[in-house]
DNA sequence: TCTTGACTGTTACCGCTGGTAACGTTACTG
DNA sequence: CAGTAACGTTACCAGCGGTAACAGTCAAGA
């Protein structure tokens, strides 16, 4: 409800935000690339919008984002061009952290059913760990439009590049990359989804279980080389 | 204000005499029932819905699903309550259809692993065969609510059930049930997501691939029984 | 110094959607 | 006949995503 003492008070709250902003920039004249400057304002919309999805839900309305990083929508709309701009952004930061940690992994050669139960761990942590941001990342929109909305498209993506090499590298049939890199981060991404509503296990069990379906098929792959 | 109790028992009152005397006129006569004409109506409404979806895609308001069944939107909502009651009934149905192909499969007591096939198949087909009316009632869409929205949680509700029963009868940690049933259907849901929009494959070949995924974690068990 | 133009920001609006309140209309029952 | 439910309508609402048009600020060139 905003009534007429709270939109005074947001839009003092704004202007009081654009007077410092101002400040910082004379302060320092550094005059640094005007494309950086964007960038770092697009950075700081994104945190405005991680803390907002954070403290009131991923429903929340492209005007409260706007709000909370002291701007009106037309800035947001700038920057992103619509909503699902907006989640491919933040799904872009989350999956990267993701993807980081996946690569570690990988590159610390660890065994490979290890691999598969740390990956799997890592993104049901971030399940646990920011529900409304997970949801808000999730969510997938538009039907039309064929390319790569919502952050499970964009893991499931990624992940077809790293199997898709190590199916290559064994010999093994590489065509299977794709849909076993969605069927995988499906079945994560569905069990997560029951697992934070419902609560009824610790993380480790599910990942354990969730290992245990899929172990052995791709075990078998890994040990049979071109079968 | 009449809310005098008097007033509302005698009120209680004359409704129950009331469903009493409907209640013996529906065993008198053979006029149809109210209630079964009511759901006929449901019925009606829910085929408007499934041509519509089928013909203008999954985004399509609820006004234009009224409109389609020759009605207005009051209508709808009287029978679904709001959006998201719509797409649970739609949802229901071919939930049904589904469960209902499984458990012949089940009843004709085939081979487990071709159970598996043809469950994903099953799936797959709807899939191929309905994209839009898929897309759909696959979207769920409210955060808070806790329940049952959408088809995939009430298949993976149904799968879990079939699953656990399995597992107990054979003596397995019957614990597994439901983040295999989740993991499984969300696996067949994703990989089908991107078959559909990039039809990379013939369908036999995903569903092949997906089978050889889970099969052998899901062997192990049926062989191992308590293990 | 003034003008120009690029940037960032704003206000005020639009179309549409999901959802509802309030009011007619039909058809059956006492 | 009167009453009552169910069926149906019109007309509205708040809120959403999204956009057009305008305003202030700053740096650079004549």
């Amino acid at each position: 409800m905003p009534t007429e003492g709270n939109r005074d008070a947001a839009r003092e709250a704004r202007r009081a935000q654009r007077v410092e902003r101002h400040a910082r920039r004379r302060q320092r004249h550094d005059h640094v690339d005007r494309d950086s400057r964007r960038l770092a304002r697009r950075e700081e919309l994104l945190d405005a919008a991680v803390e907002v999805i954070r403290r009131d839900g991923p429903a929340v309305s492209m005007e409260v984002i706007a709000a909370e990083a002291g701007v009106t929508k037309p800035i947001v709309y700038r920057h992103f061009g619509d909503r699902s701009g907006l989640v491919a952004a933040l799904a872009k930061r989350f999956t990267d952290e993701l993807m980081g940690a996946l690569q570690s992994s990988l590159e610390r050669d660890a065994e490979p059913r290890d691999l598969l139960v740390g990956t799997i761990d890592a993104y049901l942590a971030f399940v646990e760990k920011e529900p409304n941001l997970y949801r808000f990342v999730v969510q997938h929109v538009d039907a039309g439009a064929e390319e790569l909305s919502g952050f499970v498209r964009q893991v499931a993506k990624e992940v077809a590049v790293v199997l898709g090499e190590r199916l290559r590298e064994i010999g093994y049939d590489s065509g299977a990359a794709e849909p076993w890199a969605y069927g995988l981060v499906g079945m994560v991404h569905l069990a997560g989804d029951w697992w934070v509503d419902s609560g009824a296990m610790p993380r480790a069990r599910l990942v354990e279980y969730l290992t245990t379906l899929v172990w052995d098929g791709l075990d078998r792959v890994e040990n049979a080389g071109a079968g």
